[in-house]
DNA sequence: CACTCCTTTTTGATTAATCAAAAATTATAC
DNA sequence: GTATAATTTTTGATTAATCAAAAAGGAGTG
């Protein structure tokens, strides 16, 4: 059995190199799990063994196709749970992440195709990212960043690429959800910043902040 | 913040102390935990260092009412985790057990709050084991052992005392699940067993499974 | 009170995961 | 092409939890 660690850096690996194509770098890997570059070091060594990655020293790691496998199952647990958390137990969507951080690790193949039948086989939780599918499909929307939309676009929110909480309760407090259509209406290259109607209300965001916001256009 | 190891220290303490009253040996915990007696004398000093247990070298050891409350706590999640999946997902009575024992650790009070809002603050888990109170509550009905009721005695089943999987499914597909009512029809010392009636059925138990039935008397 | 038996504790090692700080390597700049 | 900067790896230590086996302690028997 996996440790809960091991399945951690699984996942920030299938994360970081964006579902499989380029080499992930021991920085950037121990900066996204929060420990030193030694430690990562040390675990990619770890997985390199076991033949769930592949380690280019100095040159970054890769998943091989069975850590990657693994590292699709523990997101799709993730993402089950969160739906779940929200759905049945109406728990808010900017607490589930953290919840679902550890819950992942715990619950059985057996509980997560209960959830799954119970919440009639969803394919996005509540932030709008997709549910990998119980045989290992893993598929991403081709979606656009709110920051990069032109002026009289209208757009419809896809996901929240973000999980602070308070930012998921600022989002959601102006209409900024996963579904929610939004029209853009000005977009200022210099004050580095882009102002939308949503909700009978106009606000405007900063570039930064508009990054984490994806978007599908409407007709 | 506790680790896993240490609440399920803490749990078996509760429970081998009989909900508080005499010291539990080493031995006695060691065996309940499945580890060696030494591994178990380590933990008992690191629960004694943190103020959780009070130990008296080679005459056993006792939770503090610190510890207790601890433990307390981790029964009433394990009991309640353990009720939202036979109630909520649907899961057997005898599976839920082993999950319980891994998800016990992991939930978050706002959890643990959520699923006892939704099943309506339960106060008997699948099992017929009650759940301690919010505020750290922990009363055991007084029962009886089945293996000890006399011939005609009309009982109704209180609790199953064993958590192995297979003696589960057993009990329930004889009728003997909580709340049950059934008959003692003979009873045997030298044969060391018991008969009942139980769903239009007859079924003789030894006096060791028996044992592990609890059941309270009916008018 | 000495001997034996059983239980408990101690000792010494091991494993997983981590960090701080030193050493090595690669890339970049002159 | 050598010096410098940045990143990565290595080294040595630490913590939690465990085990096997040796040492110590307690209780009962004669
Ligand atoms: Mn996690
Ligand atoms: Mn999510
Ligand atoms: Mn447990
Ligand atoms: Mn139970």
């Amino acid at each position: 059995m996996l440790t809960s660690t091991v399945e951690n850096y699984l996942k920030a690996l299938l994360m970081l190199s964006n579902q499989g194509e380029k080499r992930v770098s021991t920085g950037d890997l121990a900066k996204s799990l929060g420990v030193t570059p030694g430690s990562a070091t040390s675990m990619i060594k770890t997985l390199a063994e076991a033949g769930l990655a592949n380690h280019k020293p100095h040159y970054g790691v890769l998943l091989t196709d069975e850590g990657r496998t693994l590292a699709v199952h523990v997101v799709r647990r993730h993402r089950i749970i969160e739906l779940f958390l929200v759905n049945i137990l109406e728990m808010e969507w900017d607490e589930v992440h953290v919840e679902a951080e550890q819950l992942e690790h715990v619950v059985s193949d057996e509980v997560i195709a209960r959830m799954d039948k119970l919440l009639e086989y969803p394919t996005i939780d509540p932030h709008g990212d997709p549910i990998p599918s119980a045989d290992g499909t893993f598929i991403e929307r081709p979606v656009h960043q709110l920051s990069q939309c032109e002026e009289g676009q209208r757009v419809q929110v896809a996901r929240i690429s973000d999980q602070n909480s308070s930012f998921l309760k600022f989002a959601e407090s102006h209409g900024l959800t996963p579904g929610a259509t939004i029209e853009v209406q000005r977009r200022n290259e210099h004050a580095d910043s882009i102002t939308l109607q949503s909700n009978e209300e106009e606000i405007t965001l900063g570039f930064t902040a508009a990054n984490r916001i994806e978007v599908e256009l409407v007709g």
